[in-house]
DNA sequence: CCTGATGTAGACCACGTGGTTAATGTTAAT
DNA sequence: ATTAACATTAACCACGTGGTCTACATCAGG
């Protein structure tokens, strides 16, 4: 809250980058064309988590082709230290993957470098700004990625033959129970039935989902989208 | 293939909206300010499945506040349909789990009601190109909430108590063969060690991570990112 | 040097579990 | 009206499992 007023104008910034000349072309750009303040530059990861952690900046410009310890990393320690700290990842590359899992771990914007300096500019801005930004080509990309991603999970949990769809409804019940890891007194207990009903069933259970053993049972159970299958379908 | 030369202009569209005079509205302005096709129109999601099998556009807008059934069922359902039909989400809420759920369910585009004209036509333009179009404000609003839930879900895992951490090498390689159904006997095979000394680590197991039996332990581990770990953590 | 953590192993016992067979009542479909 | 599917229960048995106690070897760290 009071912090929010402080970086209405001269956000502070620091970029990360193990090419020295790019570093320094970046750090021009920024100081002739925008309003920020570099305040610190890196060329190494371990050196910027440091520099991070000393000036506070509520920008961090990361390349993410680095050796070393890589960007990508470097992004998620920065979002462990909690400190606000908001990153723009910059690379070459638009691959979807590499978008994607930097968007996971946090990163507020992802730029190519072969972009427009404008673009750059821009991007700061919106993200100082408290925004999420991404040039529409790329996130055209991310969600062909994220959606794709999804499309095989869904496939993969009520497509072919999944076998938990020849569980009555009784069956069900029960192996509900099992994933909760109840025994059969229990399970007995919980449904009023008596302990030889509740074994019929996990036995007609193990048969049905071909596995010998109530462990199997629950794993089969969770790999194929059992209690998914509310959250997936239902409460798309 | 065959198919890419025939939409690149005249791109064929169905709006499906409850509200007649806006379903016109948007009709007329698509008709009058661009190159598309409206080839039907639907007040309700059953009318409108029926449509795109008979027409086969390339391009739907679906209106997302139904009643009845509603629209990101419908949306699940055309995706289900597979016929490449390319949906545009159109609302009048920019609520965050509504843009995501959209998104995941396979929305090419999402669109507010509130929003130009100008950007609904690009948008269709955007999508009919086999791009996905999110407007900046909703894309930095859906990301929002994509890390929100991403930070929720590592935090879960990796964070406060777990009592994974205090199990010892050995005993995470045991508690990894058990998640994968295994006997004392086959974990003793696998191990290359006797099965009383299975025996030995999985009750330590147990006591560490305070469950009674395999089967919560199995679940404890994958509640509690066991697997994950290496997929959160390491392969970010 | 010695303590603590770890991995290994055996023995014992109570109990939960898995496999099988048989039987009954209910309900839905043919 | 008859069948098929389902839910229910019993009795039995073999075996896996969980709990406990004891014991020994190794190795790192104080």
């Amino acid at each position: 809250m009071r912090r929010g007023l402080e970086f209405k104008k001269k956000a502070r910034i620091i970029i990360v980058d193990d090419n020295y000349e790019h570093l320094n072309g970046v750090r021009e750009l920024i100081e002739i064309e925008s309003d920020f303040d570099v305040v610190a530059t890196a060329t190494s990861a371990s050196v910027a988590i440091s520099l991070i952690k000393k000036y506070r900046p509520e920008i961090v410009l990361m390349d993410i082709n680095m050796p070393e310890k890589d960007g990508l990393t470097a992004i998620a320690e920065i979002e462990k230290l909690d400190l606000g700290v908001r990153t723009i990842a910059l690379t070459g590359y638009d691959d979807p993957d590499l978008i994607f899992r930097a968007m996971k771990i946090g990163a507020k914007g992802y730029i190519l470098k072969t972009m427009a300096s404008a673009q750059l500019i821009y991007a700061i801005d919106e993200v100082a700004a408290g925004k999420i930004y991404l040039p529409n080509t790329l996130s055209s990309r991310f969600f062909e990625y994220f959606q794709k991603s999804f499309k095989e999970e869904i496939q993969s949990i009520s497509d072919e033959e999944n076998l938990l769809n020849y569980l009555t409804q009784r069956e069900e019940e029960v192996l509900d129970l099992l994933t909760q890891g109840i025994t059969y007194k229990g399970v007995a207990q919980k449904l009023f039935i008596s302990e030889t009903t509740v074994k019929t069933h996990v036995n007609n259970i193990f048969q049905k989902l071909q596995v010998n053993d109530r462990t199997q049972a629950v794993l089969y159970a969770l790999n194929n989208g059992f209690l998914n299958k509310r959250k997936v379908k239902i409460a798309i």
